[in-house]
DNA sequence: TCCTTCTCTTGACTCGGTCAAAAATGCACG
DNA sequence: CGTGCATTTTTGACCGAGTCAAGAGAAGGA
């Protein structure tokens, strides 16, 4: 936040152009947003975005390390400011709401499995499924925007 | 699988028949096997098959209980009959390929993170991004069919 | 065996996202 | 402070994965 966002932008290789501009303000504002979240937002702010735009800046920002895109299983994907500082995320099942959380157990503690398999793993991606504060006191369809009820929950990993 | 296929399905109340009975032979052959290789493997064994109703059927599974859906993010869904043993997955960035893992540290190292933000959890799902052996060594192509090279990876969780 | 109910087939459709060509804009250079 | 080229945005078609719905077809209890 100390740089500017033209700044963080040039740094990367990226031109500094009013839509990408428009989508980190968005992004700055609202750390959970998918895709078309942020072109209403982003409307606001320039009004002749399109959809393919916000899509083809997104696909930038990722490229060059500004942002960071995650994908719930059964939702559209999330892009988040919050680049490499590794931390996972809380996920409510009710209705989608996403929190950050700094990793668990110390620095690293998934990072490795017990049994690799042959793999060299370079990443360990968590989520928590749960119910969030909101949807568990009965405020549901507050925020409400069912993500997916499919198993019977409660695998406990 | 002591018991059979049939008796697990009429326990979870579901009728048996021959749809069902394929796509199970085909998810005990292939442990991590997306829905059109299910389609291709299980049309061997029952050869009108029509894709909805492998859809139909992996809905029916995971709903009961007999099999899990996992969504690695980028690629399409993958299913598998490992339930309720807690575990994770091991993907290879390059070639797609799965491997399971039981959980890291101990019973459930994730289960708790230090701030739940309100949230109850009840599961916490882990992904370890990663190369296999064989995309290591140099046989890309093999099995390759590249998943997403997005984002720089390396974060490290 | 019959009948009810669940399941499969068939086909249309949605959603999230990508691809490609052409117009427009940023910005390095003179 | 223009000018020109490369990068971006626009516009619009397209794709894959998966869902929805109606009717035909089995499963299996009575």
């Amino acid at each position: 936040m100390e740089t500017t966002w033209q700044d963080q932008l040039r740094t990367v290789g990226l031109r500094v152009t009013r839509p990408r501009l428009s989508v980190l303000q968005v992004l700055a504002e609202r750390p959970h947003a998918d895709a078309d979240t942020i072109v209403g937002a982003a409307r606001a702010l320039h009004p002749s975005l399109s959809p393919q735009a916000v899509y083809g800046v997104l696909k930038a920002l990722v490229a060059g390390g500004l942002a960071r895109r995650i994908e719930p299983a059964g939702a559209p994907a999330l892009f988040e400011l919050r680049v490499g500082d590794n931390h996972h995320h809380l996920v409510c099942r009710s209705c989608g709401a996403v929190a950050d959380v700094d990793c668990a157990v110390g620095a690293a503690p998934c990072l490795t499995p017990s049994d690799t398999a042959g793999f060299v793993v370079d990443e360990a991606e968590v989520v928590f499924w749960g119910l969030c504060h909101g949807c568990r006191v009965g405020t549901p369809g507050e925020t409400a925007q069912v993500l997916q009820h499919d198993d019977r929950g409660g695998v406990r990993a």
